[in-house]
DNA sequence: TTGTAGGCGTTATCAA
DNA sequence: TTGATAACGCCTACAA
């Protein structure tokens, strides 16, 4: 139905090649030939067809964006900062949300593939390394990983340096005098949550101070299981003056917890979070918590694969965004009983 | 480098149509040949390329899903309603902010359209209707508009029935003695928000209330403009016993201003909202509101296209999904000074 | 300055 | 049961 290439090279007389060097700049032709291509085009409301141009041009100036889910509330705004960059570059974005299901991840992962992206972004991927490796070889294919090292110079990388957050922020904690910090720790094997473990526990020992396994608890990073660890907590009877949650939902549940038992927070407990999610602001009191640069990873990780696409850059990259710690109310310095 | 069909037809010793014949299951070979062609798909690790697929068939298994926001609360659920369902009909998913803005709307769809995705959601739309009827008339392409009419037999319609549930809601608030009701109201020109206060008022003259102007606020439908007009309320010195914001962001802006000045929330003053976001969980009180089946409105719009792709329908359908009221703590009924 | 021809990887039609 | 052939709409040498 829609116009071709072919009639509006009929309709202004010449051959449609013709029509497509100038349509794409890359022929000159006379002032009046130009005219009566651009009338044509103008006349029957031409509008290339980018499929077409795709499978000749092998671009298709589309990137796939591979996500636990849109739906988790830390991913919206990476999303975003990975539309809009896309866009300002003339790209569009195919949106995938894997639910961390392995097989999930990789069949996405290859419908992607097959429509031919120009570039994929996973995000948290949980495909086995020797996957990844294949699609690397995928020709006309700039791959990017957050938050997941990759042994391939075809892949680049983007980190949160989230174990150098926990760090700051278990410092931060213990030069407010709390020296018995509890910390839930996320689900064990998921990178993101082992790094801020690995940090409290460095944290402790830099300052010297005992680590108690039995204030390491582990959670789902949901709000359930924070509360219900805020509970066990409370049910050891421990005497712990902060609890350090490795997400703000956890966290916001833990709180919940201590406050429906009684405890006023930050007065007898202080806890902080991870992640600095919508909530963490509307709380009461409003966590404190480690910002993350969510939307900056998304553009980052348009940029990086537009390197590669322009060949601007032909060698692996791997950078690293930093977090903030961002404090509110939630905590406040432990003033020791005989201080 | 990767391998085409012609490529597998070479290795089994057959013609690539034939190959296509049997990967597509509309040609019937003998078991032999078959077992050839598989080896060899097998082999080369044959993947069939959509883009000429495509060029060939007049279909992408292509959606576009034009929306506002996707870092507005709001959204996600959506998205993932209609990237679960697409994704279960074998289709992928293109996503688009347009921020309201009329302009870039109108970019997205035409990209999206040259692209030559098969089905389009449209989402709180902005643009003429000038623009949606044109491209009503594009072929191969399903559209369905969510919360906006359109006088073409070629666009489907999905609703929710705002006005409903705003009237629901203020009837209860009504029946629990509730009399004096400040409204806060959305933009003014914005479908969703005018049907909530068309609700309010409806409710009101039902029950034979006088409306009070001086309780109808406007806000802009943020946490921010909920805050202001609830210092605004509480300036004018009235005598409200509820306020219903037009939506959650601006329930808790208000909650939160009628609390910092001291005024205890449901005992002095019950607040509800709308949408009920994550947010209106968390938030203490918790938030009563009025729950939107977003989720469902976004497998029902892939539904729709659906339907009309396969031919199964060829009329024009609208569809009205309903909200429903979760009663939580920040709404109690109201007893009269002297009752 | 413009046109011709071939091909990108499929699928559909028709013959054999 | 299989194969040849012609599109789908575009781009890019190369030729004129």
């Amino acid at each position: 139905m829609s116009a071709t290439l072919k009639d509006v090279a009929k309709l202004a007389k010449v051959a449609p090649s013709t029509v497509s060097g100038v349509l794409n700049g890359t022929t000159r032709v006379k002032p009046e030939t130009r005219r009566r291509i651009m009338q044509a085009v103008e006349e029957l409301n031409y509008r290339p067809n980018h499929l077409a141009r795709s499978l000749r041009t092998q671009g298709t100036r589309t990137l796939g964006l591979v996500i636990p889910s849109i739906t988790n509330p830390f991913y919206p705004a990476l999303a975003r900062g990975v539309e809009d960059t896309a866009n300002a570059y003339g790209y569009s974005v195919l949106l995938s949300n894997t639910d961390r299901a392995p097989d999930k991840e990789q069949q996405y992962i290859e419908t992607l593939i097959d429509k031919r992206v120009d570039g994929l972004i996973l995000v948290d991927s949980m495909v086995p390394d020797s996957l990844i490796q294949e699609i690397a070889q995928t020709p006309n294919l700039a791959i990017v990983m957050m938050n997941r090292g990759i042994d391939s110079p075809n892949v680049d990388e983007i980190w949160v340096d989230f174990r150098n957050a926990a760090i700051q922020m278990t410092e931060h904690l213990i030069e407010a005098g709390h020296h018995r910090i509890a910390f839930l720790a996320g689900p064990r094997n998921i990178w993101r949550a082992e790094e801020r473990l690995l940090g409290y526990q460095e944290a402790l020992s830099r300052h010297k101070l005992e680590l108690d396994k039995s204030l390491i608890k582990y959670g789902k990073f949901d709000y359930e299981s924070g509360y219900e660890l805020g509970r066990e907590l409370l049910a050891q009877g421990d005497d712990f003056t902060a609890v350090f949650a490795s997400n703000d939902l956890m966290a916001i549940g833990c709180m919940t917890a201590l406050q429906d038992s009684g405890i006023p927070i930050p007065h007898d407990v202080s806890v902080v979070g991870f992640d600095d999610i919508d909530l963490a602001f509307f709380v009461r009191p409003k966590l404190s918590t480690v910002y993350q640069p969510n939307y900056e990873m998304g553009t980052a990780a348009v940029r990086l694969i537009m390197e590669r696409i322009r060949q601007e850059r032909n060698v692996k990259t791997r950078q690293e965004l930093t977090s903030r710690l961002v404090m509110r109310e939630s905590m406040i310095p432990h003033r020791s009983p005989d201080g």
